[in-house]
RNA sequence: CGAGGUGUGGCGCAGUUGGUAGCGCGCUUGCUUUGGGAGCAAGAAGCCGCAGGUUCAAGUCCUGUCACCUCGACCA
């Protein structure tokens, strides 16, 4: 068998089946392994190290705008999850039960949370009583569990990681103005630390979260065109308060009810990385959140001064703080390239006795693959470069694949023609009616993404029924 | 929950009319190699998903059961 043939057959092409490339992908980088429980998997150290930057790029955003973060239990009463009528009609289909402590049935059984809304009102509702004792603006990292029947890895398990924050406000006016602020920073993060392009919005009523007024969501396109919910941030108004009564005393001396948020981005974000800036050769990471952001390669080590001469380019770089790997295994040359590339690394560096005697090192970046000979006196300077433009190189490929499908239909024979033969999200007015939406839905399987923050003409009409549109809504199939 | 499919070394698979299990990759050790998945040699590793049944004899046939996969349905 060639080599070639060997290569292809790691790994299903991207464009044969988007679907099995995914999963390829997964467990060929190492990013995770099936589990025996159905729809949990198991993160391994490199897929973990992806999720220990993503929240560590979170986190230090949150810390920045004042949050903090706490630890609420993993187990929610029956009473606490049923206080709150519309939250818990949305997830008791898919909650998992605790109902024996050992083998005694316990009185009241315990839901494994699906989030953690109840237990953050209750806690609240206690140590809330002034308006001195305001705002409370409390996240935190755990997993969650919702009984999922399909289930993918990183896109839909049944045990998932995450952050949820949620927080609580004086006034309805901060607590909107703290839902759309998170808007804007996981839009930023997903920017900035994923190259990752997103549409921001808000979610029809049938979409939005169960017990919240208002969902805001930042939506990713796949490369197949595909919707990815990559974050979502809702204000809850004072239904919550209400129900679990979270009372303050304002300044005035009169008791009100608080008002909400809350906001969550989870391990699904591994999912869109994939999806978003993956290839034929495996997982392209941006530099932000690759566990290397370096590998280097010596070729023919066991030479004279090979060995020594990549240590000392590995020091070099990782005293400009890069995070380096040296592949000083004894694998053929070759197979290291591809495993690397496999993983996503952002730049390699080949270093062997030919470049030692050019006082040189090939640098190769892993999205377009293209060499670049670097002085070994430069490496510190240029290589930090090199990440930069790669980073702007997968965004921007990303942006252009993003925008040049979205599409602007006005009529309905034609958003059904284009939603059945074309990837990508339509642009088209909805006059609002879930009836209007829930025919996209049955019609299509598409479903509105987000309305889109930006006016309707006077002119435009609703795409379904023709009437008058109140809103400018992306649709599209989603994840 | 409906329809279909698959369970055999770590992974991917073969196993014919029933006769007591094999291939590729991977793994271990040694030597030679090293600029796109190296070569040679010697090894280790499987009561064939589980439980019954038929038979002199079951990976293979029958019954039951469990798990997983695909497509539907479902999925704040």
């Amino acid at each position: 068998m060639s080599k070639i043939e060997k290569m292809v057959q790691s790994i299903t092409p991207r464009d044969d089946d988007f679907a099995r490339w995914y999963t390829d992908i997964c467990t060929r980088a190492e990013l995770c392994s099936y589990s025996s429980v159905k729809g949990c998997i198991i993160l391994r150290p490199y897929g973990y190290a992806i999720w220990e930057l993503i929240t560590a790029e979170l986190d230090r955003r949150f810390k920045a705008t004042g949050h903090e973060n706490v630890m609420m239990p993993m187990f929610i009463p029956e009473g606490l999850l049923q206080k709150e009528k519309d939250h818990v009609e949305g997830f008791a289909p898919e909650v998992a039960w605790v109902t024996h402590g050992g083998d005694e049935q316990l009185s009241e059984r315990l839901c494994i949370r699906p989030t953690s809304e109840t237990l953050f009102c209750d806690h609240y509702a206690e140590i809330i009583q002034s308006w001195r004792d305001l705002p409370k603006l409390y996240n935190q990292w755990v997993s969650v569990v919702r009984w999922e029947k399909t289930t993918r890895p990183f896109l839909r398990t049944r045990e998932f990681f995450w952050q949820e924050g949620h927080t609580a406000h004086a006034t309805a006016e901060e607590a909107v103005k703290e839902t759309l602020d998170m808007l804007d920073l996981y839009a930023e993060f997903f920017e900035n630390a994923l190259a990752i392009p997103v549409l921001r919005g808000l979610k029809s009523d049938s979409e939005k979260f169960a017990g919240a007024v208002q969902t805001f969501t930042v939506e990713a396109m796949m490369h197949d065109g595909k919707a990815l919910q990559s974050g979502t941030t809702h204000y809850l108004g004072d239904g919550f308060a209400k129900a679990f009564d979270i009372q303050f005393t304002d300044k005035d001396n009169t008791l009100r009810y608080v008002h909400q948020t809350s906001w969550g981005i989870s391990s699904r974000s591994i999912g869109g990385l994939i999806m978003v800036h993956g290839d034929d050769e495996g997982l392209v990471l941006p530099p932000a959140v690759a566990p290397y952001q370096v590998v280097v390669i010596p070729i023919a080590q066991h030479k004279e001064g090979v060995r020594d001469e990549a240590v000392k380019l590995v020091e070099q770089l990782k005293a400009v703080g890069l995070r380096v790997l040296l592949d000083d295994s004894d694998r053929m040359p070759g197979w290291k390239f591809s495993e690397h590339e496999m993983k996503g690394v952002p730049i390699r560096i080949e270093i062997g006795p030919r470049d030692i005697k050019e006082g040189q090192c090939i640098a190769v970046s892993r999205d377009n693959r293209e060499k670049t000979a670097i002085s070994l006196q430069q490496v510190a300077k240029e290589v930090p470069v090199l990440l930069a433009e790669l980073h702007k190189r997968i965004y921007q490929r990303a942006k252009r694949n993003l925008e040049d499908r979205i599409y602007d239909v006005d009529d309905w024979e034609s958003f059904v023609e284009t939603m059945a033969t074309v990837p990508g999200f339509i642009r088209a007015g909805w006059c609002g009616s879930p009836d209007c939406e829930a025919k996209v839905k049955e019609v299509t399987t598409a479903t509105s993404r987000c309305i889109s923050g930006q006016d309707v003409p006077e002119c435009a009409l609703c795409v379904v029924c023709g009437k008058p549109a109140r809103h400018s809504v992306y649709w599209g199939k989603a994840y």
